[in-house]
DNA sequence: ATCAATTAAGATGAATTTATCCTATTTAAA
DNA sequence: TTTAAATAGGATAAATTCATCTTAATTGAT
């Protein structure tokens, strides 16, 4: 569904929602340990998602990454996704057909779109801090 | 969503039934022009979808691929997928955590559960006769 | 100013997926 | 039984994704 890169991606806001909600800044060795990813591998999806503001990078001694606080609740999962793998997942054709509308529908377009639109619904009105609040709770995990 | 093979091979076999639907046989380069794919990469999924038995291959002179014509209404789009992709697309946790289920679920497991059941329910209940008949008739298409 | 702790970024490598090519095997027809 | 027309399958290559390593740039504290 998502890429490697796009799970490392979600898992790692989410943790460093979590640590943001304390005040604290995280590293990539730390963030890496919690959500069981490759270090340098999460690191440079790190700057991508910094490079699409869904998160801070502080550089220098006493840096790392967070998010500001307030912001948590307005961040949505749709946008995490959209960081890193784009808008393919609901915005292509579920066969690959390079143009595919209502027009010139591929066999499955009808029943992909009520899929399709079912998750990016889901993605869009799921926001970070639900998410960090689960693992903040105990209710949920973030590797294993 | 589907890897390129997958894509590749459920329009292959949409075009296989409606050519079976004549009682016609199709081979490689016939199928590949017809769903705008390579050649050679499109007679290896074949040979896959040969091999769980959701084709028919008819070897030597004469030969091609078919579908008898009474099981194409029993062919479901699950099938096809799973043949190439396996189940991993609407079995596998979201966030590619090894077990995930509801006593140990990743954050987003049960938005992610409603989506993949509907993605699940959609291909076990779409069969191959119905993909075919809107090729057959002009309302859909497999390439462009 | 220097140092140590950090993230950023570029180069490189490994694994997987996508794609091609060549040869073997099978089979119906002549 | 030979031949031509097919699919099957193995080897290889290209492209993409996943992952690592090394060095640069930044920054707070001393």
């Amino acid at each position: 569904m998502f890429s490697k890169a796009c799970e490392y991606g979600i898992k790692a806001t989410i943790f460093i929602a979590t640590k943001s909600f304390e005040g604290q800044r995280v590293s990539p060795k730390e963030i890496a340990k919690e959500i069981d990813s490759p270090q340098a591998f999460t690191a440079k999806i790190l700057q991508a998602l910094v490079r699409h503001k869904v998160i801070n990078s502080i550089k220098g001694a006493y840096g790392g990454f967070e998010i500001n606080k307030k912001d948590i609740k307005a961040i949505k999962l749709s946008q995490i996704v959209n960081a890193i793998d784009g808008d393919s997942i609901y915005s292509g054709c579920g066969l690959g057909l390079h143009a595919c509308d209502e027009n010139h529908p591929c066999p499955v377009h009808d029943k992909f779109k009520i899929v399709r639109d079912e998750l990016k619904d889901m993605l869009e009105n799921t926001n970070l801090e639900e998410l960090a609040l689960n693992i903040k709770s105990g209710m949920a995990f973030l590797k294993v």
